[in-house]
DNA sequence: ACATTAGTTCCGCAGCTGCGGCGCGGCTGC
DNA sequence: GCAGCCGCGCCGCAGCTGCGGAACTAATGT
C-alpha cells in the first residue's frame, strides 16, 4: 500500500510542494496524516489525479488522442552512421532514443526539428525504491 | 526544413498559445515571420527550446527523469490473467502499457500507486503528416 | 466576386503558481 | 538524554499563465 509525501507527490506531477498543499486543502487531491501529522497521499488517489490531470499532447493528425505507448514529440538529435543512426526525441518531459537504418532516417526526412512519433513495441518495467531495484524478466510490451 | 505555428508550438510544449507569443516577446524563443506576418518557430530551434526546458523537471526519487528511454511513474491499472498482466503506468503526460508475466507482477509487487520505472527497449518511429504516414522499419531501441 | 469559417494577434484581467522566509517537529548520531 | 540537521507546514508576495473578447486576415465554398 504505497503512500507518498507531499514533497514526493509534487515532483511526481510536475509542480511544487505548495501546489499540491493548495490542491489538497481545496479538496482536489485527497490525502490522510500520518501519525506525526504529516499530509500523505495514497498511491493509488495519486496515480488517479495524475491520469486525470495529464493533458497529452494533441496528435497533428487529430486522431489517436491519448493513445498508450505513443509519444509525440520533437527531433533533437540525428546521428548518422554508415548503415544506422540514432534519432534523439523530446516528447513532453522525456527523452526517447530510437535506433533505426539510416536509410529510414532518410526516407523519413528526419532532420532536428521533424515532427515525430515514437511508438513503444517493448518495455522493461523495474521498481525503484530507496533500498533496492527490483526489475522483472524481459517481455514485450503491449501493441 | 519544419517549421511551426505559434499555435502548434503550444501544444506541443503544453503550455497556451499565449505564453508562446510571450517567450518569442520576451526573447526567450526565437521566431521569424513568414509571408503573412504570422510568427512561426523553426523546428530545430523549437525542438532544442523543448530540450532546455525538460531538463529544469528534477527526478522524484533520485532516478533520473531526464534519463532517455526511462519513464518514471505511478501505476494507474494492472490487469493480471493466469499467466500474463497488463501494467498501465502514467509517466508525467504519458501513459506507457507494458505486457509481462503475472508472476513478475507479484514479484515486483505492482499495484495501483507503485512507483515504476519504464525502460523502453524498443521503439518505431513514425512521422506523420496531414498527408501521409511514413513509417521506419522495425529496429529495436537504444540501450 | 462574395459570404463564411477558421486561425492569428493583441489586450486586459483574474487566478494560480513558485519562491523565500520562518517556526516547529521528527529523525539521526553521540 | 541531548544537540544538530533535515523536512514539513504556513504565510505573503511577485510573476506568470490561461482565458475571454475583439479586430483582422487567410482559406474555402457558393
Amino acid at each position: 500500500m504505497p503512500y507518498f509525501r507531499v514533497a514526493e507527490a509534487a515532483r511526481l506531477l510536475g509542480v511544487s510542494d505548495d501546489t499540491v498543499r493548495r490542491w489538497v486543502e481545496q479538496g482536489h487531491l485527497a490525502a490522510e496524516v500520518d501519525g506525526a501529522g504529516r499530509k500523505v497521499v495514497d498511491g493509488a488517489v495519486l496515480a488517479a489525479f495524475a491520469r486525470a490531470q495529464a493533458t497529452e499532447v494533441p496528435d497533428p493528425t487529430g486522431v489517436g488522442r491519448s493513445a498508450r505507448n505513443r509519444f509525440v514529440g520533437l527531433v533533437t538529435e540525428v546521428k548518422a552512421d554508415a548503415v544506422m543512426a540514432q534519432v534523439e526525441l523530446q516528447c513532453g518531459p522525456h527523452r526517447v532514443v530510437s535506433l533505426m537504418s539510416t536509410e529510414a532516417v532518410r526516407e523519413l526526412e528526419l532532420v532536428p526539428g521533424s515532427l515525430a512519433v515514437a511508438l513503444v513495441k517493448a518495455t522493461q518495467v523495474i521498481v525503484e525504491t530507496p533500498d533496492r531495484v527490483v526489475q522483472s524478466t524481459r517481455h514485450p510490451a503491449a501493441g
